[in-house]
RNA sequence: GGAGAGGUGACAGAGUGGUCGAAUGUGCCAGUCUUGAAAACUGGAGUACCCUCACGGGUACCGAGGGUUCGAAUCCCUCCCUCUCCGCCA
């Protein structure tokens, strides 16, 4: 969440930056309710105040008016109560309200309204002049209709020669993360909800994409941003720590509600996956170096594996609502656009300042004793599938037979998938 | 899942209705002493929000949320977490 403060000092600047990056919420009902829950959270601590200074009276056993003080602090109480269950109110909807109001931009982000406007930085690898799609290639090692019996449609089960290279890219991008300096963890693959709203969405709204457990406060989680960021909530890092960098591996799940049909063919969008996720807490002054780290990162990887990608820099309309800024990287897919082929999103890589920190109080205690919030990072190192769609569809041979590169080799114990 | 014991400041650990934002010890910071250090002694030190130019002041926080009370770290309820034993399982 932005600094409520902040907000009221920059109310132009907010809106400009809401309207741009798509996000329809009325400021000024915020700053309307601002201003009632200054005015309501002062009259409850006056309240307060008095009942504090007749209890503090009392202490003295044998104070003169007794009983005309206890009358009084009677009365204050139901006041207090009244006007604390107002306050409340007005909190809940302050609150939401609040964390509805997107992070600042980055000032180089690109203005646009959708992925379409997204700028195109960099391009590498050479692209075939045609090729299949992994369901041609590979069709009879997925198999969606059990997948579709056992738990419905985007669920799937992967055999043999695919499942073995599934585990090799992700051990692979343990192993390349790892060699970076980060620190590798498996996570909780379930959250509460309270660790959902600090990650930046709201996982009860309409457009949620979360999977809810049955009579728990409990979800499954959609990255392992959510469990890693979680890690740290509520704690004081200290300077000398920054920046921690951790590794990730989980499976996700997604509702992927409202987007069948759209670029969904085959393993490109399904309701599970499995990732390796890059995350990061930072110092203020750390954190746009670390997102070009990131980045550097997610190429190497990918030119590692002989997939042709383009990085771009995801425009206001695209960016997440805890997103300061994002790039993704696109690997070149016959897949996309029904088999003629485009670059469809691998890996994203997000700078969230201290967005998520602030609303998860994950503060940096310096040396000079000064206290910050952390600025937060998360990037896809891999994530399947949807790597494995970019890695066969690019290394494909005439014959439909499929070269595994030569570093996933040693992972996977074989060099070619047949026909 | 069942039975029991707990959750207090950086840590250890007092505190069972008012004098408790919280004893004491350790650790930490500053000072005295010392050539320097140690020891000893003296003093200081939590976080968030609000008011104030400032000095200073208010409110909240003893796992979380409710309740009882004029007044709650302390009593009651719910939840979360930790430990011990049992059960079940990979």
């Amino acid at each position: 969440m932005l600094d409520p403060k902040y907000i009221r000092e920059n109310v132009e600047a907010v809106k400009v930056n809401a309207q741009s990056r798509q996000v329809s919420v009325d400021i000024d009902a915020f700053l309307e309710l601002d201003e009632k829950r200054a005015k309501q959270l002062k009259t409850v601590e006056d309240i307060r105040a008095k009942r504090n200074a007749i209890a503090d009276a009392m202490k003295d056993k044998d104070v003169e008016d007794r009983s005309s003080k206890i009358e009084e602090g009677k009365a204050l109480k139901e006041k207090l109560t009244k006007e604390e269950e107002t306050l409340k109110k007005t909190e809940v909807e302050w609150a939401s309200l609040l964390h509805r109001i997107p992070n600042r931009t980055h000032l180089d982000t690109p203005i646009g309204g959708t992925d379409e406007q997204n700028v195109e930085i960099r391009k590498a690898g050479k692209i075939a002049k045609q090729g299949k799609t992994h369901e041609e290639l590979v069709g009879h090692l997925i198999d969606f209709e059990r997948g579709a019996k056992v738990a419905g449609s985007k669920f799937y089960f992967l055999k043999n020669e695919l499942a073995i290279l599934e585990q090799a890219v992700l051990r692979y991008a343990i192993d390349f993360a790892m060699k970076e300096g980060f620190e590798f963890m498996t996570v909780p693959e379930m959250a509460r909800e309270e660790v959902l709203v600090g990650k930046g969405f709201l996982p009860r709204g309409p457009e949620t994409q979360v999977y809810f457990v049955e009579g728990e406060d409990l979800a499954l989680i959609g990255t392992a941003e959510i469990p890693l960021l979680g890690y740290h909530m509520k704690e004081t890092l200290s300077e000398e720590d920054l920046p921690k960098k951790y590794v990730g591996f989980s499976h996700c799940f997604r509702t992927e509600s409202g987007s069948y049909g759209r670029e969904s063919s085959g393993l490109y969008r399904v309701h599970q996956f499995a990732k390796v996720e890059l995350f990061t807490y930072a110092l203020p002054e750390q954190s746009e170096g670390l997102l070009e780290e990131f980045v550097r990162l997610e190429e190497a990887f990918w030119k590692s594996l002989n997939v042709p990608y383009r990085v771009v820099d995801c425009c206001t309309g695209d960016l997440g609502g805890s997103d300061y800024r994002r790039y993704d990287i696109e690997a070149w897919m016959w897949t996309r656009n029904g088999g003629e082929g485009g670059y469809g999103e691998v890996t994203s890589a997000s700078n969230c300042d201290e967005y998520q920190a602030r609303g998860l109080g994950i503060q940096v205690k310096k040396t000079n004793g000064e206290r910050v919030y952390a600025h937060t990072l998360n990037g896809t190192m891999s994530a399947t599938p949807r790597a494995l769609i970019a890695i066969l569809e690019n290394n494909q041979n005439a014959d439909g037979s499929i070269s595994i590169p030569e570093i996933l080799q040693p992972y996977t114990g074989f060099a070619t998938i047949k026909k």
